[in-house]
DNA sequence: GCCTGTTGGTTGAAGCTACAAGTAAGACCG
DNA sequence: CGGTCTTACTTGTAGCTTCAACCAACAGGC
């Protein structure tokens, strides 16, 4: 037996859609004018600007960016093809790669970002009140505990 | 001069990232399992048997799917191959090409549309209490007034 | 030291989307 | 009518993601 949608829920449901299939192209657009970056790309050369020597292993960088393994690997060969990344091989653990964020990547970054941030802005936060961006932390904290119930994303990085 | 994130507008930002990053896989691999559709081809599927005669020229059907015409040429032609989709050249505007679904496409709707909607309820409704999903409609309204400005998703559909 | 299994990562092929170019029909105008 | 513009698609190509192998390095048992 099925349990069919309320009204409200229909609502909610269908304009939460729209926003999955129209923002990421909304995003997308703006990082690729302005810095020749996808999303994606974007998100990566972030996390390993914040990461200690600018460093992290593949497997750690993956699991921060939400990626599978493969589509990292790709990427980040390609970052690396444009000089933002350098890899290498962990001393640590022979099997294991380092990736690490070139002067070039972090001066790709430091450009990026505050284009990034305003176009975040204006098309999402600024349409909220402080009230809705409360809520928008709740809900999506409790979606995540669904989709992500490992918390990868949202756990606190180790590593 | 670029005005960063507070700290709770940036929790807000970076869940909401991770459920655009992560909820379209979910979505998709419930279908692509259970229907061997893509959650885009599903809602293609959707929008023409909600149509009167369960047709719609490609441009409507473009607009009410979000897609560009290339892009949904492209999946109504595989579609068309599999024969859930019909389509002909519109009698009243020899330009206009008109998408109906056939039999079988009716029948593989109405055999996805329960496991979907089941699907959408565990992930996301489920996960929310009833104010939620009164915040996430106002939300994503006040969102997609800013980047769907035109409000060709939320429009009453003409034609 | 071997064997087995696991972990970490890369690679190649297949499929989908976006962008650019092309075609063909209608609309407008003199 | 002839010319030009717009609309409605389709098609081809390039780029990205996914999936399925694949390989190398570690780890534990014997």
């Amino acid at each position: 037996m099925t349990t069919w949608l309320t009204d409200e829920e229909r609502v909610a449901w269908v304009r939460l859609a729209a926003v999955l299939e129209l923002l990421p192209g909304v995003l997308d657009t703006q990082l690729r004018r302005d810095a020749d970056l996808s999303h994606f790309e974007y998100f990566v050369l972030a996390m390993l600007s914040e990461a200690p020597e600018r460093t992290l292993r593949m497997t750690s960088l993956a699991a921060r960016t939400n990626a599978t393994l493969p589509r990292l690997s790709h990427v980040v060969r390609r970052l690396e093809d444009r000089g933002l990344v350098r890899r290498f091989p962990c001393p640590q653990d022979g099997r294991a790669t380092n990736a690490q964020l070139t002067e070039s990547g972090w001066a790709t970054v430091e450009a990026a970002a505050p284009g990034h941030v305003a176009n975040v802005r204006h098309q999402v936060i600024d349409a909220l009140d402080a009230e809705q961006v409360r809520q928008l932390a709740g809900i999506t904290e409790a979606i995540l505990g669904r989709i992500d119930p490992d918390g990868v994303v949202m756990a606190p990085q180790r590593n």
